[in-house]
DNA sequence: TAATTTATGCTAAATTTTTAGCATTTTCTC
DNA sequence: GAGAAAATGCTAAAAATTTAGCATAAATTA
């Protein structure tokens, strides 16, 4: 339960974190673009002001505005989601998850030749991630 | 983005809801024992009340407590959960979705054999959720 | 270089969330 | 049935989040 999507971060910060491993790197502007009820610009800037005082994201300055980044890769903030929705949802298990994944998305034969080839490669012992 | 994960429930609505998919039918007691910083009785009490007011919970009383039950099924919450996790952080690929399932998983041989007869019977058409 | 535009810095108010405490009800036990 | 125990109902205070607005700085342009 203590995990990175449920302790810490406020609603529209989690909101805002989001935004931002969809896009990688965002601008005040971007975030206010795609903040579904968007409020006022300077909300948002407090916003990522207090999200990068608490760590998680980082700014350079590219010509006269910031641009932010997450610190945390996205490929281990995701780890670190999915494993929350896994536990929560799905009682640990592989299986279950994954046959959701695949019954919702209608997959084309040739992607589900390629996640068989993905599976024949992890029972090859080649986990490595 | 308009996720229920994301919109309309704070952090410690969030918590609790998760606690109650975890668990399926929880008492005060139930959720107050698994709140990772839990706060006084009365407090959950009234979380779990607001839950209700917004309808993602109900209760039944059993003896002479509450037991509170998610509206929504479990397994359609998950699917949404998944959605948004797998919209976020994995470009909308279920590769890399399941990729990392399996690579964080260390998953027996027996195991992945059993994904991959899933994954024969999804191309055979049983695509029923 | 002066005016305009477009950004950030900071502060404080408004709103929402989180919390505790007292009153009341119900059940159990003696 | 009286008292104790264990639950909920309700209300309001405390804390945290969310917001806007004014001040300021930098860059563009005319």
């Amino acid at each position: 339960m203590e995990d990175s999507r449920t302790v810490k971060l406020s609603r529209r910060e989690r909101q805002i974190m989001d935004i931002v491993y969809q896009h990688g790197r965002v601008s005040v502007a971007d975030v206010l673009k795609y903040l579904p009820d968007p409020p006022s610009y300077s909300t948002v800037r407090a916003l990522l002001r207090i999200l990068e005082e608490k760590g998680y994201l980082t700014h350079q300055k590219k010509g006269r505005r910031y641009i932010y980044c997450p610190t945390q890769s996205r490929h281990l903030a995701g780890r670190s989601a999915l494993k929350q929705i896994f536990q929560t949802f799905f009682d640990r298990s592989i299986e279950k998850t994954v046959m959701t994944l695949i019954s919702d998305a209608d997959l084309s034969d040739e992607e589900l030749d390629r996640l068989s080839q993905l599976i024949e490669q992890a029972k090859k012992g080649d986990t490595s991630s």
